[in-house]
DNA sequence: TCGAAACACCGACCGACGCTCGGTTTTCAG
DNA sequence: CTGAAAACCGAGCGTCGGTCGGTGTTTCGA
């Protein structure tokens, strides 16, 4: 009948396409890039022309994941996060997905997560975290 | 020209829709549910007909997110991975897409979403750490 | 000054995905 | 054996990311 909506993630942060991603990684390597630059700048297998790192400069735009000026003729772009802000964004649009309500679960995913990573990862977040809780202290 | 591939998000678990997600809920709910029966625990403006459901489950299923057993004539679900597993497989992903080859941004970027959340969860979160290094001592 | 090069901009198409459903076939139980 | 319930199949739709070519516009050097 008459499709409503796929929608799929409402709520989350839209998803990012390997272009999209490779694009980004290459902006923050290096601030400040033209598109033909950016294109210049991809890894060997992801070839491709000019007007396709255009389009998906353009939707990088749209979501307001780059920022860009002209100059002369042409757009300088620049990321608008950090990549662990990024991260961060889209660690929380997962999270909301799943929610229960209480932070517990998904602190302890993230725990579990880091456990099974490797030896000193955990040992690692816990000085992480001993220097947050000392900086909140000094703020305080 | 020859188009190659659009893939998207390939090295992660395929995104959930929202109806996937929906039905997910029903099943962490309450375990061992036919479709109907599913069709029938979804939230109230999530009305769609038995044929959705059935092939949303397909899907699911084709993810291997359910696990499902003949029972009489019909099917009966349950979902293979528990909440904060699912939640665990995706943060995986997401980290993935963006990691650095160290781990410190990743630990960096979680500690920061914590921290950002509320007073007590950097308590919240030692507290499951040391608990955590502890059992792995007993463990080793 | 003028023309080519570089770029933005537009629109088109493709494949993948999730959602939606109706019709057909299978299957079980009364 | 018959009817209801479910599985199964296939179709269509919207969105999204990727891909590009053509067209218009701006710039800069010859």
């Amino acid at each position: 009948m008459t499709n409503k909506k796929a929608g799929s993630l409402s709520n989350t942060l839209p998803q990012l396409g390997e272009l999209e991603l490779a694009v980004m990684q290459a902006l923050w390597a290096r601030p400040e890039q033209s598109a033909n630059s950016l294109l210049q700048a991809l890894p060997q297998p992801r070839k491709c022309s000019l007007s396709t790192v255009q389009s998906t400069l353009e939707r990088l735009h749209r979501k307001e994941l780059v920022h860009r000026t002209k100059q002369g003729h042409a757009y300088v772009y620049c990321a608008r996060l950090e990549r662990s802000q990024l991260l961060g964004r889209l660690l929380g649009g997962v999270i909301r997905q799943l929610h229960t309500g209480s932070l517990d679960p998904i602190l302890s995913s993230f725990v579990d997560f880091a456990d099974r990573i490797d030896e000193d990862t955990l040992d690692r977040l816990d000085e992480l975290l001993q220097k947050r809780k000392l900086e909140r202290r000094v703020d305080n």
